[in-house]
DNA sequence: TCCCACCTTTACACGATCTTTATAGTCGCT
DNA sequence: AGCGACTATAAAGATCGTGTAAAGGTGGGA
């Protein structure tokens, strides 16, 4: 999942933004001060930075502008100054946006949502169609055929034969798949995957697909086209 | 390589305008009032305009009145209000489209490629209509209709179906259409999607048009002509 | 100004789907 | 063959997502 990096010194600023952001599920880290911030910018390699402009020790224009002189990572400036000259100083050393306080929280998150999105834009149209002997997927459309007859799957069922059909050939653990359907943040049984997975089997009709690979994990099995 | 002009009276922001595009391969000029901008746009003929709409001598929407009667130019608006009223004029006097300061360099830049692709591909309106099995959607005209009975749709609900049509087959998500509809200035709920949907499949009577994917998004079904 | 059309939010009900749990079945190893 | 461990499946309850109606708000046009 994308990593946010917030740079800022007010510590309910920090709560508050951390507090939206973990439950879209976001890795966040946070700085306090400028050097820290640039740091943990270095190390943590974030997406996306959200970095107030007034800091102790060294402000956020100067921060960015080191930033930007090895990287171009997406940055967010937040400042609690309207001023016009702030704005421009900041876009001029190379924010990508800009928030002034007081913001409202669910806006900033759109703002980073349409970061990422700009971000991973140019990735976007990876594999649209997985074609195998017997199974044909079109990611799309979410669409899934056995032998040209349509089969109907849930949103879990699809992702769970995607990251299979994905991997074809090779044995994928129960842990693999609950971080590529369920995300990292799933913290229930891991049995799900074998009730999900029985219906997918069901449902595709084909018991040959999908192989158990016993103390391991499973394997999608058809041929590619 | 396509031409650019900056009509701007701030350096600060002509220059990095400037420092975003030249990277790029665009040729650059710059005015930095009124009169002399309306001048250039004369002399340079650029493909593209970027206009404050805050100008000494003569201001943006004044210059773009002007340059409307005897240019189709490309025109991208820039304003540090966020007035709501503002959009509309320029607009309605015949801005192609908006970005409001502070805006990101990077989007400018994304919206300059856009324009200067609309601008290349052969017809302005690349699809004029869409044509499927059952419906028929005149983007031009703004009309639809299906089975060749006419359809009264409001504006949201026009660029929503819009929107599935145009990806006729895939998935769309709530915020991809959110995104395409509303544009990436939308805080609100997301549910507001919803409603407006079941809008359209009521309008439009047929309800196999648009299916719904559970858990993802919508899909327009229809096929094409 | 008032009115009307439209947009947005909210609430609720229904159904689909997910998760858990329990039990039966299967596999591999000795 | 027998054992232990792992897996398949069914069923039930909990949860989530969607459709839809209704209310409030907004802005444009008469």
């Amino acid at each position: 999942m994308a990593k946010i990096l917030i740079v800022d010194d007010e510590p309910s600023i920090v709560n508050l933004i951390t507090a939206y952001l973990k439950p879209e599920g976001y890795e966040v880290l946070t700085a306090s001060d400028g050097p820290s911030g640039l740091k943990a910018a270095r190390a943590f390699k974030p997406d996306v930075i959200l970095l107030d402009v007034m800091l102790p020790g060294m402000d956020g224009i100067e921060i960015l502008t080191r930033l930007r002189r090895e990287s171009d990572v997406y940055v967010i400036m937040l400042t609690a100054k309207t001023e016009e000259t702030d704005k421009v100083v900041g876009l001029t050393v190379g924010a990508d946006d800009y928030v002034t306080k007081p913001f409202s929280p669910r806006e900033l998150v759109a703002r980073i949502k349409a970061a990422l999105r700009r971000i991973q834009s140019p990735v976007a149209g990876v594999g649209e169609v997985l074609s195998f002997r017997h199974m044909r997927m079109d990611v799309a459309a979410r669409q899934v055929s056995v032998d040209d007859q349509p089969i109907d799957l849930t949103a879990i069922e699809f992702d769970l034969l995607r990251a299979l059909a994905e991997n074809r050939g090779r044995v994928l653990t129960r842990e693999q798949l609950l971080d590529k359907v369920w995300g990292g943040s799933y913290f229930g049984e891991m049995r799900v995957v074998d009730v999900h997975l029985g219906h997918v089997r069901q449902k595709l009709g084909n018991p040959d697909l999908i192989s158990t690979v016993r103390g391991v994990g499973y394997r999608f099995e058809d041929e590619p086209l």
